[in-house]
DNA sequence: GCGACAG
DNA sequence: ATCTTGTCGC
């Protein structure tokens, strides 16, 4: 379920963080899926409930898209750091329920662990729809590390305290690499495998590249562009 | 009060 | 997320 206030939602993200997950592991080929969303272009700041929202969910195995589906949607609140799931959390759970194809993992441009209270967007979301995540993201959110080598597949790790909660990984030789977020049922050696292993010469896993294009595209033919 | 701050 | 401006490369 997603809380529609912030006091809610804290709980809720209390309880995530210590919640058992036991960890799911690659096998053979997986079906891996993808979940992006878009607002429309000249939004600016953090925005607001109601605005316009294009959600993208794709789903993959071996390079083969299986399913892909995009929808026209409304956000639930503004963005706010750490409250991610207030904004967009309904949508992609929603979206991702409507699929007929369920991946055996889900990548999300959201942090999870590496968050205030330990259960950012990417984490939630596979706990509600009971299925393995990973998050993959530009920057941390709280966690801090350096950047690894430029050789493609280089990590290094990101830290709150003591603790590794993500890792950079270099997905391209040259450009700034990626935040890779284990998720819900996902350790940090998997999640690494599932964003490199769906990296081809691009920076970004293809499951992800392609929802992001497939929002894209139907925003800018719904709102002209 | 000011900067930081996933998308 | 979205914007900007420029640059390099296929």
């Amino acid at each position: 379920m997603w809380p529609i206030d912030a006091e809610s939602l804290i709980a809720v993200q209390r309880e995530l963080a210590q919640a058992p997950a036991p960890p799911w592991h690659r096998r053979g080929e997986p079906r891996i899926g993808g979940c992006w969303v878009c607002f429309p272009r000249g939004l600016t700041g953090a925005g607001r409930p109601g605005d316009a929202a294009w959600v993208a969910a794709v789903v993959m195995r071996g390079g083969v898209v299986l399913e892909q589906q995009v929808r026209r949607g409304v956000a639930d609140a503004p963005y706010s750091p750490g409250l991610m799931a207030l904004r967009i959390g309904r949508l992609m759970d929603e979206t991702m329920r409507a699929r007929t194809t369920a991946p055996d993992v889900l990548l999300v441009d959201a942090t999870a662990r590496d968050h205030p209270r330990g259960a950012g967007l990417a984490l939630h979301l596979g706990a509600e729809l009971g299925l393995p995540t990973v998050g993959v993201t530009h920057r941390p959110l709280l966690a801090r590390g350096q950047w690894p080598g430029d050789s493609r597949g280089a990590t290094s790790p990101l830290r709150i305290g003591d603790t590794v909660v993500a890792c950079w990984v270099r997905t391209r030789p040259g450009l700034r690499p990626l935040v890779v977020h284990p998720g819900w049922r996902v350790d940090l050696t998997t999640a690494v495998d599932i964003v490199v292993g769906t990296t081809g010469q691009r920076r970004t896993p293809e499951p992800l590249r392609r929802a992001r294009y497939l929002a894209r595209t139907a925003r800018n033919a719904a709102d002209g562009g």
